[in-house]
DNA sequence: TATTTCCTTTACGTGAACGTCAAGCTAGTT
DNA sequence: AACTAGCTTGACGTTCACGTAAAGGAAATA
């Protein structure tokens, strides 16, 4: 009795179709593949993208919203690639990935801080809008005379 | 007997001074100002830059760093500037700096996000590194199999 | 067969945020 | 007076991440 072996049809896209998904334009993804981020199959000329094309492009997307650059998402992207290799090469790749993470954890803080100063910036501002139309104090970063 | 009005010096830079302080060039101050960010006072033909300009480029790097352009930076310092105001408009800032806040509270989730992620791919090649055979081994853990 | 639809490559254009000269002024030092 | 250090204003160049035609091929549909 087999278990559940449904011989999935091993979902294909077409280029409009795959960057719909993502919110993209197909340019982009053309743009990626000749960045070597992506590289589908071909039928004739035609790109047709797999599911392993998919979570590829899932990634880049990932990174893309985090602020890396392309070529930073592709040096991770072929470092993970190579997660079958030798030890030392893993240990590289592992540390650059921790190293990247780090950059994400420092960001974050960044981002935390700037939540904080801006909160900071419109509860002045919405004081002077119920406390009557006088001017208000300033914090310590800006000061005028 | 004055408090501790030490009437200070009201502190003033050099294009060069600010710039490093920021850890930014003269040339991108120079384009800040262009673009309205900044406008220091001028001695003869030369800027000189006082502690509320240094005040305002702290605000433009902070919002640089979590990925704003210098054009959502602009409107932000132009709405700050006009905190006296009259209550429509006082209203209409503090609602345009909520909606920035909520952006960023978005895009502090998207990191965190790629941060778990990231680890979870991070964890999967450090895994395979204790599970796999490698030929080079300067390996302090246990010697795989 | 003719038309439409979707795709292809090639190639030039764009906006943001500066970088990088070039040429010249000016205040202070030698 | 000559020189140097630091500034000034142009003005063109650069990188990134695509946008935007233009011209054409192949397949599905009328």
């Amino acid at each position: 009795m087999t278990t559940k072996m449904t011989i999935e049809p091993e979902q294909q896209f077409s280029i409009t179709e795959l960057s719909a998904m993502f919110n993209l334009t197909p340019r982009a993804l053309r743009f990626y593949e000749t960045k070597q981020l992506i590289s589908p199959q071909r039928i004739g000329s035609r790109r047709v993208y797999s599911k392993r094309d998919k979570g590829r492009l899932a990634l880049v997307v990932l990174g893309k919203n985090v602020g890396f650059s392309l070529d930073e998402i592709k040096e991770m992207l072929d470092l993970y690639d190579l997660r079958d290799g030798q030890k030392t090469q893993l240990k590289l790749t592992s540390k650059k990935f921790r190293a990247q993470i780090q950059k994400l954890v420092e960001q974050k803080k960044q981002i935390q801080n700037a939540i904080e100063q801006l909160s900071h910036l419109c509860d002045q501002v919405e004081n002077a809008i119920d406390g009557r139309d006088g001017p208000v104090k300033l914090t310590e970063t800006t000061s005028a005379r």
